[in-house]
This record gives C-alpha cells, structure tokens and sequence, in this order.
DNA sequence: TCAACACCTCAAGAGATATTGAAATATGGA
DNA sequence: TCCATATTTCAATATCTCTTGAGGTGTTGA
C-alpha cells in the first residue's frame, strides 16, 4: 500500500460517523447493508450518510453495488486489512511491540 | 480505548507529515530524536514541526522530554498499539482476516 | 401515469486545520 | 553579558471538511 493510499484510508475513518459506519459494516459482513439502514444505525441524515459513505468508499474501505432501489454497502475486509498492515509494517516496522497488540484478547 | 481517543490518533497520524514524524520516531527507537532532527527528517520547518509535533502528543501518541536545550520525542509505542488494537477488535470485532493482515511477512 | 421511496448531488455557511513568517522564551557557550 | 541555538507561540491567511436543506434521478407498485 502507498503513503498516500493508507493517509486517504485513515483519513476516512478519523471521522466519528464513518468510524461507526465501518463498525457496523464489518459487524454485517458479506452481507453489508443499505445506504438508508446504515445511516439509521448511525444516526444521520440521507444526505449526510450518503455522503460520509461515499468518502469511505472513495477511500477504498467500501464496496457498492447497486439492488434496484437500494444501494447495498459492504466494508472491504482485503482494503481494511491492507491498512493495518501497512500501520503495522510501513509504519512500525513490523516491531514486535505493536504487533502483539493486534492479538485478539491480549493486549494492552 | 475509548471511541474519542481513538479517533483523535487516527486524525494525528492522517495527516503526512505526522504520519512521517510517527514512523521516523518508532524507527528511532527509545532514544528518540529531537525536535529539530525531526524536522529535517521529514522536510519541515521548525514552527511547522513544533506544531504537527504537539498535535501527536496531544493524541498521546509521543512522549516528551527536555533535555538542556532540545525537546526529545519518543514514540508511545503502548498508544500506538492500543490504536491497533482499537482498530482490530473493537471496530473489526477481531475478525481473522484482519487479524491475519497484522502479522509479519504474510499480508494482503 | 402518479405517488412514494431510496439515494445522490449541489450550494451555502460554519467550523476546523494547516502554513507562513515574525517574535518570544530559554539554554549554552564565548 | 552577548550571541547563537533550539523550540514554541502567535496572528494572519489559506484550505479543507462537515452539515444542512433543497432539489434531482431512477425505481417500484397502485
């Protein structure tokens, strides 16, 4: 991943609203959810999830595909992953510190 | 973690130059650098560096330390793997696939 | 065909954040 | 004491970013 690619990606989800939006996809899985049930569960406008959702996916975190009416987002495990790699690596160096810490149940 | 400290990091390290600064000072290691080795590290002026420096401090993601005349920064290596491990498990429900993207050598 | 629905786009305004250069503080050495 | 060094602070400006509300597109079903 490029600088510019993760700085995009971690600005995206410095954002509280899309922070939840991301949340609360990755906790739908493949499955994802609608523009409108996210903004609901989230709690903002149509026009404000619409464009909070479209900031994430143009940052690569989302997919979308369009159902009819609805617009069916997903979070873009591969696109996430390669984010906290790129912390992890890029960034940190792989050090073995901040590596432990993306253990499940053990850290910090 | 909290949400909101979470999301003051992710703000701190969206940004280049502070993402810069945090990756040249976790490379460092514990002894750190000084805010002027700093900043000529990532290309910086001195009132640029002094401000994107208190900005990553205030996210708890630097320590400081004066010494004579010179300021020492070191990384937080526990607040930035907290960050981590914020990202992993609170907001991807330790999900394997992102788990998997953490670990040395394997990824993405 | 019409109304309701789901979503997106746009423009305006507010608010936050970054950059610059100048000036302030504080330390160390001649 | 005086000057150079290291860093921070400040004010002005520029630039993003978020929110809101109005209006637009396309789809579904009566």
């Amino acid at each position: 991943m490029e600088e510019m690619q993760a700085l995009t990606a971690l600005s995206a989800i410095s954002e509280q609203t899309r922070l939840r939006m991301l949340r609360f996809l990755v906790a739908r899985g493949p499955d994802g959810a609608s523009a409108g049930e996210i903004g609901q569960a989230v709690g903002s406008s149509s026009s404000r999830s619409s464009f909070h959702l479209s900031a994430l996916t143009r940052a690569g975190l989302l997919s979308s595909e369009k159902q009819s009416r609805q617009v069916i987002y997903r979070a873009d495990l591969q696109a996430v992953g390669a984010l906290l790699n790129y912390l992890v690596e890029d960034c940190c160096g792989g050090h073995p510190r901040i590596v432990e810490c993306c253990q499940p149940k053990n850290c910090c």
